[in-house]
RNA sequence: GCCAGAGUGGUGAAAUUGGUAGACACGACGGACUCAAAAUCCGUUGCUAGCGAUAGCGUGCCGGUUCGAGUCCGGCCUCUGGUACCA
């Protein structure tokens, strides 16, 4: 045995070892339990970097437990090959994307096997072979022939002067990133998804993913958006034309003032055809990129049509407004307007000088009613004045009907005022009331709607999966000869789709025509867990073999996929699930969404003001006494350089930590061992240097202690009882309790924790014979418990100490409840909830023991000498508190 | 803007979920070993006062509930993720 712990041989041999035994090749096992354990795939992007070292760790370490726990673990690997940055990068280097995407995976392959991850590679695939593409493009012509999947137009950021279409990241500050040109919207016509007609069965499947962290499943919901309410039909004033809004909230439908519609709407394009103002106001909502938080931030504006609406209660006439917050492609592309009860359309009424009608008034407000004086005009019972302009209204107590400014209590329910035959009634018996009327008149309903809209899959570009359409003089129909292969060798120039300018590609003669436009790559990530259950089936899209392994028992990646990935992977389930592929409804029975991997930033500014940054490794820092970083210079020149914050790692700030000098230098072991122990897999990870060499420091510790106790493992007997040493086998016990408890819980860092300590235990403790017996029983337990986060160490110590053959088959430890039993225990003492002693007490005490062990503690007389005792509260086991 | 999180020593964090705030590490300081250094091992380390026993303060800010709050409730501040064409 080597006497120096030596990472590198090691590892490959232990590597070598799994490759040889092919440990990880599973097949489907029907007797045995299945684990299905997936971590979300890369994009090949070149290199790996730290989140995914992260990523894969978490997913490793959770996949060899459930193996050592016995069960039959799937855990594949593959490559999300199409996207953006391909013809990025085959822009810069004039490169095919293909040549550039296969290198990547080849060389990202390599250093994944560095890691030592139990993935069975047998099952490898990626999205960009048509293998792999040919059955979602088989499930897409399904998917046309059963109307889940239609085209209508919808708007893009068009870059004019690159005449193409940009990606919302590829659009800043409005501006389009490589031409500067302010970008447009344009509408195009684009393949969209039915998602929304299994919006409602999304939503309901939320409440059965116990397993799955709440604020995901809340971002969902929320995303989903279902809300109850009313259509309305407002007739347009001298035409047979009428405007539809939907509102959850009719019970303000009297209080309506005005109208919005969105700037491309047809009756704004008709208002504009013979007015400049409105023209140019609309040219202007035509600017700008399509992204929500840009639309949404964006300050309000609008413009009057000239065209009026009439209200379909009380008949009277509402003006209709541009507006650049209403949206063409969300509902009907129309809003009616409350500015009395609602933010948004209060401070637009204000800019604009409309009447604000309050209709609603407290619940508390019994009898009162809302001061008819102060209010000169409202649309609905009077008409305008000449110029729409209202007088402030006034608060009084807490009414609430100010003009100044907004109050959140004006948007809540309560009794209708002013509101005709509906007044007196509360906001839900109006709810009720007008959405009869309404429906008895024939001018609208209840309606359910959904924010989520359906899927646009159309993208104007060339690496991803081909559209298999064919556009015939006849008409749209789905393509036959799957795959529709994409070319391969082909160089992007930046101006659109390169597909678009080959006709050997598109022109089918007979004026019948391929689509050009490639799938959204959402697409591919929808279903890939799936097909790694039979990546080989060449008949089908899924075969049997995904019966047995789906659904996914834990899924592991990135929070920023907690809504559209996820989602559209649900949806791609059930659409899946529908065509007979698979049985089960949710692809995901566990989630676990870890946090990014982030790093200090250093930088000098230049003359020119620009920033300079500089990696983290090439930088050494200087310390106060009491180890605070007070000043930083560059190793190579030994000049000042200064901290610009934490950030996420990334080439533009040069903070990036390259996990390949990490793995030659430390060995994965300590790599792994570092990122499991620094944080919870789910919060943020800052990475530091120094917490690196600690994580090896344990390596060695580990095994210095085992190299010198050759043999060890034979010593291990039942659990052998070790009389001299209770105390010490005690603290291991509860250490490898608190570790079993934190691997269920997924804490992974405590785990490290735990082990830590035993390591601690065995140095002080294992000398003496007993000791050894102690050291052999804890060292097992030890190799055992870091056995998934550090798994070529403890394979080859379990070997080499004579515990057995291969770890991976050895029993996970178990606690001996009997080694866990204390004599007695010391409790903590409060006065008046303030610590102010500790008493030891037999275990088996009862209260008045424990009380009369308090009352003879001398620091505790100190506080309670003058005062009087109300009562002693005595939480067992733990502490007791004089309340005084 | 909207939705969802996070904020604890010099640093990463822990606190089995309302019961000892700071486990385990990193860093720093002191010591042993060494001609010396590295490595290793041992000790100290929330802040303030005190020789000490001990006391006061302390989990982003303000307020509340409770015998008891990092944990629960209300209101803020800052940062992070997502926002439908980055993946």
């Amino acid at each position: 045995m080597e006497e120096k712990y030596n990472p590198q041989q090691l590892e490959a041999a232990a590597r070598q070892y799994w490759e040889k035994n092919r440990s990880f090749k599973v097949i489907e096992e029907p007797d045995k339990e299945k684990f299905y354990c997936l971590s979300m795939f890369p994009y090949p992007s070149g290199e790996l970097h730290m989140g995914h070292v992260r990523n894969y760790t978490i997913g490793d370490v959770i996949s060899r437990y459930q193996r050592m726990l016995g069960k039959n673990v799937l855990q594949p690997m593959g490559w999300d090959a199409f996207g953006l940055p391909a013809e990025n990068a085959a822009l810069k280097n004039a490169r095919p994307p293909a040549e550039w995407t296969y290198a990547n995976i080849e060389y990202m392959k390599g250093q994944l096997k560095l890691l030592g991850f139990s993935y069975d590679w047998d099952r490898e695939l990626a999205t960009c072979d048509a293998d792999y593409y040919r059955w979602e493009q088989w499930l897409f012509t399904h998917l046309v022939k059963k109307d889940l999947a239609y085209r209508k137009k919808a708007a893009v950021n068009w870059d004019p002067v690159d005449r193409t279409v940009l990606a919302n990241e590829q659009v800043i500050d409005g501006r389009g990133w490589r031409s500067g040109a302010v970008v447009e919207k344009r509408e195009i016509e684009q393949w969209f998804l039915k998602i929304t007609d299994y919006a409602q069965e999304l939503l309901d499947g939320l409440d059965k993913l116990p397993g799955w962290p709440e604020q995901v499943v809340a971002m969902q919901r929320n995303w989903i958006g279902r809300s109850e309410g009313v259509t309305v039909d407002f007739n347009i004033e001298e035409t047979d034309e009428k405007l539809t809004v939907f509102t959850t909230r009719p019970d303000t439908l009297m209080g309506v003032t005005y109208m919005a519609v969105a700037a491309e709407h047809p009756l704004a394009l008709r208002a504009g055809e013979g007015n400049a103002d409105i023209a140019a106001f609309i040219e202007r909502c035509r600017q700008g990129g399509v992204s929500e938080a840009e639309i949404e931030t964006v300050e309000k504006a609008g413009i009057a049509l000239d065209i009026n609406a009439v209200h379909p209660i009380t008949g009277g006439i509402v003006p209709i407004y541009a507006a650049n917050f209403v949206l063409m492609g969300y509902g009907t592309g129309a809003v009616m307007a409350v500015p009395a009860h609602d933010e948004r359309d209060f401070y637009f009424a204000r800019k604009y000088n409309l009447s604000i009608k309050p209709v609603i008034v407290p619940s508390h407000w019994e009898g009162k009613d809302i001061s008819e004086s102060e209010i000169n005009s409202a649309a609905g019972e009077a008409e305008l004045s000449e110029d729409r302009r209202v007088p402030a209204l006034s608060i009084k107590d807490d009414l609430p009907l100010i003009w100044d400014e907004w109050d959140t209590r004006f948007s809540e329910k309560g009794i209708l005022r002013r509101s005709a035959r509906f007044s007196g009634l509360t906001s839900d018996q109006a709810f009720d009331a007008v959405a009869e009327h309404l429906n008895a008149g024939g001018k609208g309903g209840r309606q359910i709607n959904f924010r989520l809209r359906d899927w646009s899959v159309s993208r104007q570009r060339y690496w991803g999966c081909p559209i298999p359409i064919v556009k015939t003089p006849e008409g749209i129909e789905p393509a036959t000869g799957l795959p529709v292969k994409l070319p391969q060798d082909i160089i992007v120039d930046g101006t659109g789709s390169p597909l678009k300018r080959m006709p050997e590609f598109y022109d089918l003669g007979d004026g019948r025509e391929r689509e050009t436009d490639t799938f959204d790559t959402f697409f591919e990530s929808s279903w890939y867990y799936a097909r790694y259950c039979c990546p080989d089936a060449d008949q089908s899209m899924l075969d049997e073999r995904a019966k047995y392994w789906l659904p996914v028992d834990q899924y592991v990646g990135g929070i920023e996929h907690a809504i559209l990935h996820l989602l559209y992977a649900r949806f791609f389930n059930r659409l899946m699930r529908d065509e007979g592929l698979v049985d089960n409804d949710e692809p995901f029975t566990r989630l676990l969404t870890q946090g990014m991997v982030v790093a200090e930033t250093w930088y000098r500014q230049n003359e020119d003001g620009s920033k300079e940054w500089f990696n983290p490794a090439d930088i050494e820092t200087e310390r106060d006494n009491k180890g605070k970083v007070i000043s930083a210079r560059l190793k190579s020149d030994g000049r000042p350089v200064f901290p610009g914050g934490i950030e996420k790692m990334s080439k533009s700030k040069n903070n990036g930590v390259n996990p390949q000098t990490l793995i030659d230098r430390y060995g994965a072991d300590t790599v792994r061992l570092y990122i499991m122990f620094t944080s919870p897999p789910e919060q943020l990870l800052e990475w530091s240097d120094e917490g690196v060499e600690g994580a090896s420091r344990f390596m060695k510790r580990l095994w210095n202690l085992a190299s010198a106790h050759p043999g060890i493992g034979g010593l291990v007997v039942s659990n052998g009882i070790v009389d001299n040493q209770k105390n010490a086998r005690r603290e291991v016990h509860e250490h490898l309790k608190k570790a079993l408890f934190d691997y269920e819980r997924q804490q992974f860092n405590t785990v490290v924790s735990a082990c830590m300590s035993i390591v601690n235990v065995l140095y002080r403790f294992g000398g003496s014979d007993d000791g050894k017996r102690l050291l052999a029983e804890g060292l097992g337990i030890v190799l055992r418990l870091l056995g998934p986060i550090a798994p070529h160490i403890t394979h080859t110590l379990w070997r080499e100490l004579d515990y057995g053959d291969d770890i991976l088959n050895a029993p996970w430890p178990e606690v001996d409840e009997s080694a866990l039993v204390r004599d007695s225990i010391e409790m903590v003492v409060q006065v008046g909830g303030r610590v102010r002693g500790r008493i030891t007490v037999a275990v088996d005490a009862d209260n008045a023991a424990i009380e009369a062990a308090t009352l003879a503690n001398k620091n505790v007389q100190r506080f309670i000498d003058d005062v009087e005792i109300r009562k002693i509260i005595v939480v067992p086991g733990k502490l007791v508190n004089v309340v005084v």
